[in-house]
DNA sequence: TCTGGGGTCCTAGGACCC
DNA sequence: TCTGGGGTCCTAGGACCC
């Protein structure tokens, strides 16, 4: 059996829990603090009964709630608790699995009493942080998630050899993880409503309808395997960054600031995991040009942030429109591989020192305490 | 005010190698 | 004589998740 754990609005019970004045009240966590300018990255049960969730823009959950409660997301705050929860869960001594920063795997194998250990589980969690987690049990971990969901929040489902069908049957295969808007679509069309219809197909009209997606889907809902633990390394295989802007913009000046930001950026990143990375993609969004990614693959692999900013720059010659208006821009860096010194070339080695000394610089005295000066420009308004 | 930002995995076509 | 077939890597784009 698998023990799925999934924390109620986990973002926003945090800021709840630790400040006192929200609590009770509608709230949400936006992804950054220009409240009007952003999306709910979690609201609490108060704001979700007046219809706001998560994904929505910000301005529209205010027009439902004008005297909503907002919070900028602090990361590092849901990190540590995350980090925390795993801790405390470690105890049980289950082999234990981290899904995502709000989620958490056990693998409690034949359990005598599943409800008694959730409710336990429950229990410690709010005893030690003052927040609510919703617990699904179920023979693999897709069907575990699933039941997480069943009874939030607070809530506990199992799914048991005896009512596995007949949950099936009453859940919409939209709730399952992995079915998003296109496999819904595809599955309407198929007569396919419920996780039951899904679960009773076989593995090839699965993957004749669904390809590779159906054929996973297939074997995560009639697995009886424990979690795959390969996902233990926690390797990251991209870094990136991204921003929106309030308009778009055709100053070139302006386009180029931020991309060396969100190049210093994700090389600061970069440097923090040891990671150097060949492949550079980029993502710019405007009016004219809708969506443009392209990515390239350099024989030298670089965590400098001028370097990855230029390469950037070689890509966007590629769009080939003189100066296309951009709204939002990003960079990635994927092929990473870990850092390996000394480097070859003087440049290099000249370049490396001087990152060196910003990371030092900035790890002693703060983020931002030094910085290239084109990135300066990007402080302007539009 | 009119949709963020961080990721992973898959697909299909093309280049290239033996 | 004049081109089979297997495999890998790269790229752009899409689907999906939190």
């Amino acid at each position: 059996m698998i023990l799925h754990i999934d924390m109620d609005a986990f973002f926003a019970s945090i800021e709840q829990a630790v400040n006192p004045r929200l609590k009770g009240k509608p709230l949400i966590v936006g992804s950054r603090d220009n409240k009007m300018h952003t999306v709910v990255c979690a609201a609490s049960y108060e704001a979700k009964a007046l219809g706001i969730d998560s994904g929505m823009p910000s301005f529209a959950a205010f027009k439902l709630c004008p005297k909503l409660e907002f919070v900028a997301a602090d990361q590092s705050k849901y990190i540590w608790t995350s980090e925390e929860i795993f801790r405390l869960l470690k105890d049980y001594q289950f082999q234990l699995n981290y899904a995502s920063i709000d989620e958490f795997q056990m693998d409690i194998k034949s359990h005598p009493q599943p409800q008694e250990l959730a409710n336990d589980i429950k229990s410690k969690i709010y005893k030690n942080f003052k927040i609510t987690a919703s617990i699904g049990v179920a023979k693999n971990w897709l069907l575990a998630k699933l039941a997480s969901k069943l009874n939030k929040p607070n809530g506990i489902t199992i799914i048991t050899e005896e009512n596995l069908l007949s949950v099936l049957k009453k859940t919409p295969a939209e709730r399952l993880c992995g079915v998003g808007k296109s496999t819904t679509k595809i599955i309407h069309n198929l007569g396919l409503k419920t996780c039951l219809d899904l679960y009773q197909k076989d593995a090839d009209f699965l993957e004749k309808n669904l390809g590779q997606n159906g054929l996973n889907l297939y074997v995560s809902l009639h697995s009886t395997d424990s979690f795959e633990t390969d996902n233990q390394e926690t390797k990251p295989k991209s870094v990136g960054h991204s921003y929106t802007l309030p308009r778009a913009t055709k100053t070139p000046r302006f386009i180029q600031a931020w991309l060396r930001l969100l190049a210093e950026m994700v090389a600061q990143r970069l440097r923090q995991k040891n990671l150097i990375s060949e492949t550079i993609f980029l993502w710019l969004n405007g009016p004219e040009i809708g969506n443009f990614t392209a990515q390239k693959t350099f024989t030298q692999a670089t965590n400098d942030g001028f370097e990855i900013y230029s390469r950037a720059l070689k890509i966007m010659a590629q769009i080939g429109q003189e100066s296309p208006k951009i709204r939002a821009f990003g960079i990635t860096c994927s092929k990473l591989t870990t850092s390996s010194y000394p480097l070859l070339f003087n440049e290099q080695k000249r370049r490396g020192a001087l990152t060196k000394a910003m990371d030092t610089i900035n790890n002693r005295h703060g983020e931002n305490t030094i910085f290239p000066a084109i990135t300066i420009i990007t402080k302007e308004n539009l």
